[in-house]
DNA sequence: ACGAAATTGTCCTTCGTTGTCAATTGTGCG
DNA sequence: CGCACAATTGACAACGAAGGACAATTTCGT
């Protein structure tokens, strides 16, 4: 193994084993009628000359780049996180690689998210909210035959591949989790408006609203945007109304962390004044002190399923259109009943 | 814009432009001597075709994927985000991608790691620690004249590029900090020992003590591997020995809020009963309640400039040999003088 | 209008690998 | 022993774009 060594091609290969560069093609690519004579000779000049196949040169003449991508738009990190974990545990083993396209606005310019795809060549796109709900990218990734696996999304499901779960039942859940404890001043920190999720969410904590003959109430309905700042700020701003809620209901874990941080700096107990609750159980959820009660969604699971979707479309098979996953409320500390008042 | 659209090549191109295809290609490489008209003509009939120029052609002559590869090891997922975040800032606008090569042990298999890079043709890597430590995988980058950037690396510092902190005087300054507040009983709790970076800190935690007439106190010394749960484990462990300590200091944010829910668990405040201190400054020090003070490792800028150099050097450039990035004592709710016991 | 410079076109290679099809070798069996 | 047929290998042209070397054609300054 010299210093040094030059990028070795499979002609190099083939002249030191005395064959055909079709031979090496053929070895590495396991083709069938082999003999094992050849493929050790190949495999022997191909370790001498540490030979690896041009990924570049194979995608070229295969029309293919073994490349997904996985677009989202500032998220929580904690999302993306276990977005990225899902795909990489499903890909890990196989010769798809993994690049994130982080990009600046969905909603602006959808145009420019495909333009991206397509000037990378990649062979799939993993499409998280809000971009998994952007009609002009779906249809233009439709156009450019790009396969795509779309994360929880909530319009036009019968496009593409895509993984799923109940925003609204979850949501519905979690809030008469909440309710049944007997809270009702209950207030709602809303995610990001562009994403479809958000407005799902409210309709879900409006049916537990109703079926339990609570009026809503919009003055304490705020929007953040999923950011733990975003949260902190909305709950400042809740605290200090004078109808003041005993719990808080926020779209995602981040959100909710930040109103635990607003309600401690205000002197607020959590349970104790104040049940917080979140939707995600991101990492964030099990590492805050007290543990966050929250809805698991199954984010890396969905990311790992549309993975696995995309590879099957791939590979010829048909993987199906759309997988629901079960989400599932975790009570832990952080709700509890209402500080019995005046 | 029809639907199921071919993909079309610059011929296409051309010949829908009235032009030849080597004009095609100037003007798509802003090559000098081309008139504004023909300059229209073709990127109108591109537009049209909705050209891309095939990156993996390109990449096969020009000898270039624009592919740039960020490796790690199973890190805590908010330093992972900063990684990403830095790199992925500084690649914004340019050609190159980020693939994210998350490696099951670079300690194990280290060479697997060369022959993944290898494989996937990246035009450069940035290293994360404990890849970026590795002998046999700088060497082996290095053979194949891969170019690579290393975060914080420990030894070998004249191989490739790296972006590095001083770790050393970054333990030494926040130890110094508790012990400044009169703490005397200070745990420690490590980070994985496959990562330089730990046996680092602790020398600069033990060069504040010893400063400071301290002994060190082996019983004290837990080992994690970075991880939250490591740091909750470790907290149990250390608040039920006799000699118990009125601070810990953690190698990581994650450990140390791993820290802070066992004391919490424990019915132990913080920082009344325990101060708890942290390193890194990632996300998570920023949103737990209540704020961790730790040491600003800046990652982020780290990473930005570990793929700005990359690129610098890519580009033909010479972008120097280290940086170091300065660090910062971040004192936020968690560290207080000890209580006055006994 | 004349030479120089700017612009565009032609043509042929190269990049490294695979698909196609033809050529060769080997095998079972009557 | 020889044939039909399968298994094995080789030859050669794609794949899509870029680069070099020139030739052909403007365009411009004076």
């Amino acid at each position: 193994m010299a210093h040094g060594e030059k990028r070795s091609t499979s002609i190099d290969v083939a002249k030191l084993a005395q064959v055909s560069p079709k031979s090496v093609s053929r070895v590495f690519n396991d083709e069938p009628h082999i003999s094992p004579a050849l493929r050790k000779k190949v495999l022997r000049a191909a370790k001498e000359l540490n030979y690896h196949p041009n990924v570049l040169a194979q995608g070229l003449v295969r029309r293919q780049s073994y490349l997904i991508g996985l677009i989202y738009e500032k998220p929580s990190p904690s999302y993306v996180v276990e977005l990225q974990r899902g795909a990489l545990e499903r890909l890990h083993g196989e010769r798809y690689r993994l690049i994130v396209l982080p990009v600046q606005s969905v909603m602006d310019r959808p145009l420019e998210v495909v333009s991206l795809v397509r000037s990378a060549a990649l062979d799939g796109v993993i499409l998280a909210p809000p971009a998994s709900d952007h009609p002009d990218i779906l249809d233009g990734l439709s156009d450019a035959h790009i396969p795509f696996a779309r994360i929880a999304p909530q319009s036009w499901l019968d496009v593409g591949l895509s993984t799923a779960m109940d925003d609204v039942a979850a949501a519905r859940e979690i809030a008469e989790h909440v309710i049944a404890l007997g809270h009702r001043t209950i207030a709602i920190i809303m995610g990001d408006p562009a994403h479809a999720a958000s407005a799902q969410r409210l309709i879900g904590y409006h049916q537990a609203f109703d079926a339990n003959g609570l009026p809503p109430l919009p003055e304490l309905v705020e929007t953040g945007d999923f950011s733990f700042e975003s949260g902190y700020e909305a709950t400042k701003r809740l605290l200090s109304r004078k109808l003041r809620p005993t719990a808080i209901l926020a779209q995602n874990d981040d959100m909710a962390v930040g109103a635990m941080s607003a309600a401690r700096e205000l002197g607020f107990d959590v349970p104790a004044d104040l049940t917080v609750v979140g939707f995600d159980d991101s990492e964030i959820a099990r590492v805050v002190w007290p543990r966050l009660t929250t809805i698991r969604q199954p984010v890396m699971e969905m990311a790992k399923t549309a993975a696995d979707m995309l590879l099957r479309k791939l590979a010829g098979e048909d993987p199906g259109g759309m997988v629901i996953h079960a989400h599932q409320l975790v009570d832990r500390l952080t709700a509890a009943p209402p500080p019995t008042s005046s």
